[in-house]
DNA sequence: CTATAAAGGGATAAAATCGGTCCTAAAGGT
DNA sequence: ACCTTTAGGACCGATTTTATCCCTTTATAG
């Protein structure tokens, strides 16, 4: 259960790549798939949507590539898992859909209970804190 | 992200609704199912697991039907949630597999703490909690 | 001992999601 | 023009989800 899919993992090791290149520097997909060791088609739609979500900035063509668009220290863990995996709602009630059949189910408190948690443990690791805790 | 798959709610549902009932009565399955609304055949499957699990005690023939195994003050939603959808693992790494290419991944730590947040709070309720909360 | 009532267990299957690949278009540099 | 690089969409096989069906086993009733 609550498992991180692929795309989870890869958005992770992607994006602390980003964060431990000099800033400022522009770095290829392909540079950061082989670095992250993930596929690198895959990788450019989960950088895609970084870039929507105004996570990272990219620009095309020669001397193109991808920048973290905020210092790493603004960017929390969170909204990488969120950009790639959607909202954390471990039950679908939270999410504006019909609790039960009728009223509120009885989990609806303790599921709410576990997304709070979870988003709190989330929102406090910032991908500066994950990139220079291994350095690289 | 972490969402609780349909066999996880009928669960949920499932044990509650035995869990309702007076002490040493025995239900059937089509009777919890009718009564929970979920589909009969694939709560068969669930109660199943319960069964093996010790959560529920079985018994076939006229009369039959499930009991719980055990006062519903000592059942947890862990363990009603870990029957039938696995164990908790946010992250791959936390059930044995490598985390990385070598090494423990940055994320390691932050996955071990949302996991073990998420355990303490489902086994912090008992399906007894779940059962009186709005009554039956 | 036979019929009946119930759960056990396995096979099957449609639909959704996961984990990608491929191709063409668009944008920017030389 | 031509090359480089990301953007976007279509597509595809494998796995998981969400079931259903059928036959077996166990137990009770008559």
């Amino acid at each position: 259960m609550m498992e991180l899919t692929r795309k989870g993992e890869y958005a992770i090791r992607g994006i602390i790549y980003l964060a431990q290149q000099p800033p400022g520097r522009v770095s290829l997909i392909s540079e950061i798939a082989a670095a992250a060791e993930v596929p690198q088609t895959f990788l450019a739609k989960i950088f895609q949507s970084f870039a929507k979500l105004g996570l990272v900035t990219s620009s095309r063509g020669t001397g193109g590539g991808f920048v973290l668009a905020r210092p790493a220290s603004a960017i929390t863990l969170r909204e990488v898992v969120e950009a790639v995996e959607g909202p954390i709602v471990p039950n679908r009630c939270l999410l504006g859909n019909p609790c039960d059949r009728g009223g509120t189910c009885q989990v609806h408190g303790i599921w709410k209970q576990v997304q709070t948690e979870v988003v709190h443990i989330l929102d406090g690791v910032t991908i500066e804190t994950l990139a220079r805790s291994r350095s690289g």
